[in-house]
DNA sequence: AATGAATGAGGGTTCATTCAT
DNA sequence: TATGAATGAACCCTCATTCAT
């Protein structure tokens, strides 16, 4: 019934939908949500206010739809069902992926770490994220576990508060601690520690 | 009209304007700021919401106050003109200081680290309290530059990272990553990692 | 281009207008005017909002069109040129007569009795079913007029209270108090006032 | 502590909340419900929005007091526990009593029969002013009961809708059905009709 | 010192209406 | 003819802040 197909249609919708969710999140990491208004999201996307609930049912809705958007992201990106132990080279690979999906959306991890200082968070962004990320550091640390040095409980809590603290840093201030200066250290000291060979892997 | 003296009513005020701080720091870290409304805090420390205004100007610089307390505490445990280098005691002993002390206040560590994920963060919470916390890291760093087993960098990155991520883990869940647990490791990895004896310190 | 002559358009438009007009009185009538949106009765319709705007020019206007047509149905059915004085039979026949219309559309009357009790309504349904329902209760009148036991206000003011009462009851709980029973009282009441015999009047 | 005492206080907040009671009546019995914004309401009563939200939860709140302090005048002005059967001249005085209750609000009035046409009100209205307004009436029919020219159930069914629909004029039109009107033929009806000599009865 | 009534700007949200397609 | 994306005014409500008492 309608002039334009129903491919275009949807196509075009889901542009939009992506520019607010796109044009929010940045709001959300740089203001906070609270302080991020509906008006200001609109204003920077070029839209009224009113559109907005057009592809959101609210404020909340849509904070919850970025979450949930870079959740499945995540999960497409890596192979939750990774079986068996890393290799050396894929334990550096695996590493740097995971670096170079934060950098990809700094914004977005920075909001997430936000969010995550929330007391019952879940509420808010559900499990799936939370899911997504676990299991992809699980498996790095099945192969940290293999290679511990020290007592393994140890070498896991290091690698992981290590993990996170660089990740910390670099949503604070990607410009001050950028990813490749974190890749970098991250994989020496390794690469030392479990006497990996860097030169034979490829870089990125 | 009142007989109490000068005295007695500044240590009235003062206690009061604690009392203020510390029922808002609970509200702000555990709801977030822009959630919490001054009616909450009052409500919740017992006072009209007027009174409130009475001790500090605005809710922002209620805020700020909580901040640069714990700014000036931090300055006051910490001796930050410590010169020379730690002994190997020492720096299991400043580690241990370090991390209990995030344990003695929760609550504002994670209202500090949400705080520092906003950008331009500076207009509000000012320099003191980051000076505060670099100086005092910076002589845990001196120790580990000297005792580094690979390249100076990483070796600094690595416990940098570390800590601020043992920290985050801490202040996300305490009651899932309990300090003691976080102590226990560090402590192992550096002990064994540049051959420190546990056994001959004293425990705190 | 379409092969439908412009009857067959006619009566499509015709239908749909129809269509429109009676989801629009169900959702007026059973939520109120305000509290129905243009969004509602599209859908119940299972037009878009667009197309609504293309039968009628407004919200209000599409109120005021279900207001005259049932206005002008009223002038259809009973002819409001009676002259002459009803007999006994025709008394009856008209109490029914005008009581079963109503039951015909109760979702109508129930909204055109809301409307009613807002002043100045003028501006919104006009004079005409005003005049229409005026006009027919005016016959009835005349009859009991005439046939009145007591002083002739007295006699029309107890009538017309009644009739309006019955018929609010009807209106605000149609299957608690169904027409049914309400004709049977308010015939059996003048049948016996007037000494009518029902038994030689036909039922509807 | 506070400067004033109680009793003044509360006595300001009581008149206060009178005001934007009686103020909210106004307005929604004269514009409805939806068509009364709280910007209008705060106008009238000269205060500000906000305000009203600190005598009144919502808008919904504050129709529901208007309609509970009804109920409870009414509950105080009828005694619902009047045992025995009206006198002849307790039937008077109560229908002379009941019309004046309602001419003495008839805003309030008007208010609640547009309510009760709407379905499911009780959601909004809750059961204690239809069980004032059944229990009271119940006090006149059951004179009627005992008086009945015919059989019961018609008698009762006509005075029940007579006395609705003279109400629902009333408060329709105010000024063009004055409740002195209605008084004076209804109980000429029943008068007649029951041989009560209004005579011996002492006007309001 | 202490109260809480009062303000009003600004928040999220809804919805009648328009218009490009 | 028919769609629904798009608008923006107006809605209800919240809250930091002020101020008379």
């Amino acid at each position: 019934m309608s002039p334009r197909t129903n491919k275009q249609w949807e196509s075009l919708r889901a542009e939009k939908r992506e520019l607010i969710k796109q044009t929010a999140l940045e709001l959300f990491a740089n203001e906070g949500f609270h302080s991020t208004s509906i008006e200001m999201i609109a204003q920077k996307a070029k839209i009224s206010k009113g559109l907005l609930y057009n592809y959101f049912e609210s404020k909340e809705d849509l904070l919850k739809e970025i979450i949930y958007s870079a959740s499945n992201e995540l999960w497409e990106k890596f192979d939750p069902n990774h079986d068996g132990i890393l290799t050396d080279e894929e334990f550096i690979y695996f590493i740097r992926a995971t670096l170079y999906a934060i950098e990809a959306n700094p914004l977005f991890w920075r909001l997430y770490t936000v969010l995550m200082l929330k007391p019952n968070i879940v509420h808010i962004i559900g499990q799936e994220l939370i899911k997504a990320s676990a299991m992809h550091i699980h498996v790095l640390l099945e192969y940290i576990k293999i290679k511990a040095q020290t007592d393994v409980e140890t070498e896991m809590f290091v690698f992981s508060s290590m993990l996170k603290g660089a990740i910390l840093q670099f949503v604070s201030a990607p410009e001050m601690v950028p990813m490749a200066y974190i890749e970098k250290h991250i994989t020496s000291f390794y690469a030392f520690r479990y006497k990996i060979d860097l030169q034979n892997i490829t870089s990125k």
